[in-house]
DNA sequence: AAGAAAAGTTTTTAGTCGATACTATAAATC
DNA sequence: GATTTATAGTATCGACTAAAAACTTTTCTT
């Protein structure tokens, strides 16, 4: 078969648009996927420590970053009362606001060319795609937290979710969230 | 509707992948990306300029990713002798080989995980997507030379093809390749 | 011939990123 | 209980990316 169908220069050439549109606001590329991440994170997974995975990259650049990140006031940092060497982090609201104008929202508009179902098929495919590539490399997923086969919903009875892996009681809003330990259910 | 899919999350973890991976033998996201397109542009499109185009930063960033390639010897510059304003280059035999251990290979080997049919129909959204950016911001397409409304095939007669807008006679490969002037055929 | 436009380079400044070395806290082992 | 080892983060360095602005050379316009 000679048409490979150069998906690789599609892909490279749209995310170097994004990348591009990224250098708004003050703002750099890895700041806002930064932002974004925290905010649809749970609080298990607000850590830089899970920054660190999630981005893949080292520890020493998530630290600089989530310094500016604080120092721009978009952040905010706070230790852990019992285990003193972790860190936990909350976007605030001025983060918030920042996100409103996030340069990927055109992404999003751009995406409204597609109908319903071609939509439905380029997640898919591209779900498989990182599925795969993730897979290579060992990386976690960051599934949504209600996805999750340690997610126990309504329990213990009247109390809202429980997670099996941290013991831990889960909100509704944790359930919606994407956790660094995501394991998907079986 | 509320499922949206969630298509640019994905996208940008991918996107993330292939950056990290793009850290390897001595090479930074930018030169690859830069090499890849040198290799595949014809001789009008391999100027500094058209890179300029094709990556849509500024031109002093592209001047110094080029000397640090050129530095390296994985390509070649050479002043035009008719507009001595202008550069053209190629890629060495050197950058020919570092290409061999393009990173960006894993990707197709990850597409492997798509059937035909969903190949094609990735690529076919990703383009919709990507035009649509291109569009709103101005961008080139960078298309097939041959597929160019300029394209005149075997132009003049014995001779392979003729480009109506450069006015430049075109070999066979020159039609494959990319072009920073193609406009899409009507 | 004068001015404007185009193609590239250079310099400056801010931030990314890998690598390495480091501190502090917690867990494991003896 | 003291020592080792692991974990979570930070600090520093050097190479690179990128925008912005100033500049050179060459070409096009009028």
């Amino acid at each position: 078969m000679k048409n490979d169908h150069d998906i690789a220069p599609l892909l490279e050439r749209l995310t170097r648009i994004l990348h591009n549109d990224a250098h708004k606001e003050g703002m750099k590329p890895v700041q806002w996927e930064v932002l974004r991440y925290l905010l649809r994170a749970n609080r298990f997974s607000r850590s830089p420590g899970a920054v660190t995975t999630y981005l893949g990259v080292t520890k020493g650049t998530v630290s600089q970053t989530l310094n500016t990140l604080e120092r721009k006031g978009l952040i905010e940092k706070k230790a852990d009362p019992v285990d003193k060497r972790t860190i936990h982090m909350r976007v605030t609201s001025a983060g918030r606001k920042a996100l409103r104008h996030d340069p990927a929202i055109d992404l999003d508009a751009a995406m409204g060319q597609l109908g319903g179902g071609d939509k439905a098929a380029l997640s898919a495919h591209l779900e498989t795609v990182l599925t795969s590539m993730l897979h290579n490399r060992g990386g976690r997923p960051f599934g949504a937290c209600k996805a999750c086969r340690h997610f126990n919903q309504n329990v213990p009875k009247g109390k809202p979710h429980y997670c099996g892996l941290l013991h831990e009681p889960l909100s509704n809003a944790d359930g919606e969230a994407i956790c660094v330990e995501h394991e998907a259910a079986a």
